[in-house]
Formats: C-alpha cells, sequence, structure tokens
DNA sequence: CGTATCATTGAGTTTTGTCAATGACGGTGG
DNA sequence: CCACCGTCATTGACAAAACTCAATGATACG
C-alpha cells in the first residue's frame, strides 16, 4: 500500500474521444466478478470500488480500494482476475474491451499507458504484500490509515474511512476484533482521534508512520530479515516511501 | 502463487533476432536491485532468481522466484520495482530497455504480449497475497510445495526445493523455524516424505492440496470471510486453482 | 577432520484468533 | 416522536498460532 499509493494513472487523454459509456451502481453491487469475461475496463468518475478475490474456503482478500481517477479491471486477460464491487454509489466511463484492443493497435502510446497502469496495479499489490507479509496488526493497521489519509482529498490530517472495520480486516489479513483492538491502541495512545468510528484525526503523523514502516514497538513481526544483501537503506527513498506522492492538503 | 503458477510467458519470438545479449550469474549476485534504473528485462535461459523486496526495517519478502523460460523485470517503469538475486548459476537474455521501446512502437503483438506478461506478474502476486493473507503456516508450506511441485521439471511427485527454510520463510511471511516445523508436521503426517531437507516427495497430494486451499485442519486461519456477496464456488476452477496449470510429468 | 551453515527441536512468550457479551448508531414503523 | 431492531464496533476472557531464544543435529566444504 501504502507505502506507495500512486493512483494509477488515468486513461490517456486518447481514449477519452472514445466511444465510453458512463455507467452507475449502487452500493454493494458489483461492476464484475472474478471469473467473468472482460468486457470493459473502467475509470471510476465518483464513488469507491473494492477490488478483491474469495478463496475457496470463503475468505476474502481484499487487493484495494479505489477512487476517482482510478482505474478498475485492466488486466489483460479474457477473464477479470478479481471481483469489484462499488462500496458507495458509484460512476464510471467504462471503455469496452474492443475498443480498447482496437486502439492498441494503432497507438503505441495507448500501450504504454496501459503497461504503466498494469505496473502501478503490480506495485500496489506488491506494497500490500509488505505489509501483510511482515507487519504487526497495530503495524498493519497504520500503514491503512496512512494510505487512506494520502488518498483523502479531506483537509490534512482528519479523513473518513472509507472501509469498515470488517473490510480492513479483509485487506489487512487481521479479524475485526484485532482490527478494532488496533484502533482504540492507536486511540489511546494519542496517536490518532476518532470523533466517529469513521472519523480519523492523525494526531501523530510521524508515530504512526514509524509504527507504519519502522522496526520497533508494534511494527515488525520478527522474521527472518535476511538483510545480508540488502541495500535497503541504500537508495533514497523511492515510490515507496510512505511519505512520498502524499497529496498535498486541499485548502 | 501457487494456485495458479502459470509461467511468465516467454518473450514473443518477435523478440528473439533482436540485440539480446546472453548474460551469465553466479549464485547469490544480483541480476539488478530495486530502485536501479531500468537497464533491460530479462528471459532465464538457466538457473533460478529469486525476486524480493526489503522493507525499510529489513525484513525481506521474497515475491517468487522464476525459472528456465520466465521473464524477470517487466515493470514498465524507470526504475526496477523489485530486486532479483541468482539462487543458482544463471543465465539469461537481456533485451535492452531501449530496444524494447524501439520496438513497441511498431509491434503491437510486442505490447500485448508485455501487458500479458504483467498481467501474469500481477497474478502471481495476488496469489501470494492470498496464501499469506489467510492461511495458517501449514497452509503457507503446502501451497509452496504444491507450487514448486507443478513447476518443477522431475519426475513427477519428487522434486527439490529451489528455496532454503529461510527463503521459503521470507516467500511465505514465517520464520525459518515455522516453516520448519511445518515441513515436520507434513513429513510425520506421511503426507510428503524427505528424503533430504531439500528433496520432497508428495506422498499424498490431495491431502497437501486441501491444505493449501481448503478449509479446516491447518488451512484456513479464521478470519471474517465475507461469504456474503461471495460466488467463490460459482465458476469452475479457473486458473487460480492449484490443479490447473500443472506440468504433465516428464518421462 | 574441523568448521560453517542450515535445519530441527524444545521451552516459554507474545500475538492473534475465537467466542461471547455489551455498546453505539441509524433507520423503520407504530 | 420514540421504541425497536439490525448492523457494526468494542471489550473481555480464553485458546491457538506463531515468534524468540537457545541448544542440538545434519550436511557440505575446505
Amino acid at each position: 500500500m501504502f507505502a506507495t499509493s500512486v493512483a494509477s494513472p488515468a486513461l490517456p487523454e486518447a481514449l477519452w474521444p472514445v466511444p465510453a459509456s458512463t455507467l452507475r451502481w449502487d452500493s454493494q453491487e458489483h461492476l464484475f466478478h472474478e471469473g467473468d469475461p472482460v468486457s470493459a475496463i473502467f475509470t471510476i468518475e465518483s464513488g469507491a470500488v473494492v477490488i478483491y478475490r474469495t478463496a475457496r474456503d470463503g475468505c476474502r482478500q481484499i487487493h484495494g480500494i479505489r477512487f476517482q481517477g482510478e482505474l478498475v479491471g485492466i488486466g489483460y486477460n479474457v477473464t477479470y482476475g478479481v471481483s469489484a464491487v462499488a462500496v458507495r454509489p458509484t460512476s464510471a466511463r467504462a471503455v469496452s474491451r474492443a475498443t480498447l484492443d482496437r486502439l492498441l493497435d494503432n497507438d503505441p502510446t495507448l500501450a504504454r499507458q496501459m503497461m504503466r497502469a498494469l505496473t502501478s496495479e503490480l506495485r500496489r499489490t506488491s506494497n500490500l504484500l509488505m505489509v501483510i507479509g511482515s507487519r504487526t496488526a497495530i503495524g498493519r493497521v497504520a500503514a491503512c490509515l496512512i494510505d487512506f489519509s494520502n488518498r483523502a482529498a479531506d483537509s490534512d490530517d482528519t479523513f473518513v474511512l472509507p472501509l469498515s472495520r470488517g473490510e480492513m480486516g479483509d485487506l489487512l489479513g487481521l479479524t475485526i476484533e484485532t482490527v478494532s483492538r488496533a484502533m482504540t491502541r492507536l486511540k489511546v495512545l494519542g496517536i490518532i482521534a476518532l470523533r466517529r468510528t469513521d472519523t480519523v484525526t492523525i494526531r501523530k503523523r510521524a508515530t504512526l508512520l514509524a509504527l507504519a514502516e519502522e522496526d520497533g514497538d508494534g511494527a515488525a513481526r520478527g522474521r527472518l530479515c535476511a538483510c545480508s544483501e540488502a541495500r535497503c537503506t541504500r537508495y533514497p527513498p523511492n515510490e515507496m516511501t510512505t511519505t512520498e506522492n502524499r497529496r498535498p492538503p486541499v485548502h
């Protein structure tokens, strides 16, 4: 995630003049399910869409949430690789797969945009993997909050959570209860404030950031940590750094 | 992973006649590091390469391992998004980024191949996320073994592990000890046999598969499991199914 | 044959999941 | 308008899973 939070680049301008219909969904309606034949790719105009997959045992793994301007359904395949469900009333422009394919033949620029978008999608998934693979509950929740905060259009440090506790759990590989406990812990520690259960104010961003990505306290879950060859500090913070790609406060 | 294990499609033939130099690395040598400017993309000719990222706290998350015929370094970006290190002596054909970019302008087919390869990469990461996000240690190790077994060129049910316990841990979000204990448990249960610590024979594939993806016993970690909208059983097994894309036994 | 590395195993601690009860909130219908 | 109800969130007590630390075994290499 988190970390990166690079918004999927919007479709290139080249695509806009082409036939693209605007569709609407109510909250909880699906744009498509995993396995459906790919009919179109979507650019969200308003609302929010959750991307997820369901395991055979019924467990749901949320891969992320997409907001206005972001792309949904861009895997280049015959069938969708994930499911997409609106989590609030949503509208999106749909570019049909047929149209896309036609344009792709004559427009190398579009192909590059698609490749970039796919790369961005890949990075997001990778970021989530980093968070889930090696951080404790509080670190995961911290990373999640940082991410939402960075992507929210709200005023600087207060934002409305787009996901319920349960959805956050499905995103972070935790149970509802564990998410809830992590939130209260952050609240008790004065790191965040909760006006309502879904309205977060970050009070100590540096601390939250440290929990999200640094070692120590509640953050890193002891693991192999094979640093032998690791040059992780050798590079300047790149786009994986949570502090980057942060939207400037809206005034 | 796992699950899918779809080999990244090799570069399309169109690319082969173009300038591509074969390079070699010893075990533990890096093809590139995360953050390096992208110089080339690679098709492995022989050997094995581990793809990973290192978190700020030093934890390493292995994203996967790539074998002969698979692509490495295909993110379409200015810098590599992951690190790649040979885990045995490896040779690969390198197509420079400049060459690729040149070809991309005139060959929509190549662009599609790249998009497919990126989609495949994305799916692999997603599969790993599914495994790590919701399965217990034994389920993760089972999934890992199934994956290796499916991809190994060895005779049917015996194969050599390409990763050490520690590397498996870094792949699965577990410690060395937990991986080791899971392996021992599988052995004691008669599900696998270990001729040597790195030579596995699958004795009860169905059981192993169940552990890897089904509910119950050591498999599913209790989590939200929001099945409400889930149509996970509605589709026939797709490429996410571990049993598919399995290489036929080599005779 | 020693040494280094990797794997295994055990004991104890920490984290997280499970189950159950309670609380908060919003919407509906009387 | 208010009581009721359903959903979501919180909290507590306990159990299970995974990590930590430490010791021992196995294996390969020089």
